[in-house]
DNA sequence: AATTTTTGCTTGATATAGCGAACATTTATA
DNA sequence: TATAAATGTTCGCTATATCAAGCAAAAATT
């Protein structure tokens, strides 16, 4: 369902028995612009906004970016040589993640002296 | 991180030998805001216009949500040199990247042996 | 019931994202 | 070399995110 991210927020703060000024106070956002976004009278908070929320209300930050329109990562996954450096490095050592590294800053500092 | 955003992207759109009226005719953001970006002048881009240029780009959108200050999906789970290789490995010509992924793998066979 | 407190909402203000148009500067073409 | 085209940058504008303060209705307290 086209459900709006209003609704859902609303829904979710009247469950956990809170007022808009509880939430203020924990997360930091005014309780002003909270009524605007619960209301659909604002649309777009930034993601820090969104995080801040499913940090408090322990729910999803990846759902909130869903429910505004923001794109996520899972999205689509392209094999570029960037994520196959991604893959590749995330399963080394430490150790090993090092040495390519210095490897890497190996190169550049031999391709400078040509 | 020590590179910000506009250099970063500044350095890729190089690279890539393409214009700012390149990238607005592809991703229909505008050059002038393209040219704020990459200066500096902006610094709050939401997470579409990162999308639409990771996308053009082919790098890392999840990256760039970092790079900007955007709290991310899988944030805990993160590696920490994780990030420095993509940039690193960015800077790299295509010969380069293809001598540190066969480094990888060398180092990953190495370590069967044992 | 009257008053105080709590709560959600509205208003007014500020900052900035993002655009189109104009401008400046470099590069190509004559 | 002069002119045209391409490219990067600045300007001015509109829209909107976000806040602080005030307002109105509801709830609690006396």
């Amino acid at each position: 369902m086209e459900s709006n991210l209003g609704s859902y927020l609303k829904q979710i703060r009247k469950k956990l028995n809170l007022t808009l000024r509880d939430v203020q106070a924990e997360t930091g956002i005014s309780n002003a612009y909270l009524s605007q976004l619960e209301n659909s009278k604002s649309s777009n908070p930034s993601p820090n906004i969104l995080h801040k929320l499913a940090e408090y209300y322990k729910i999803s930050y990846e759902f909130l970016m869903k429910l505004v329109g923001y794109p996520t990562i899972s999205e689509e996954r392209r094999i570029t040589p960037f994520h196959r450096i991604q893959s590749d490095f995330q399963e080394l050592s430490q150790d090993e993640r090092n040495q390519v590294l210095d490897y890497i800053h190996f190169l550049k500092s031999k391709r400078k002296k040509l």
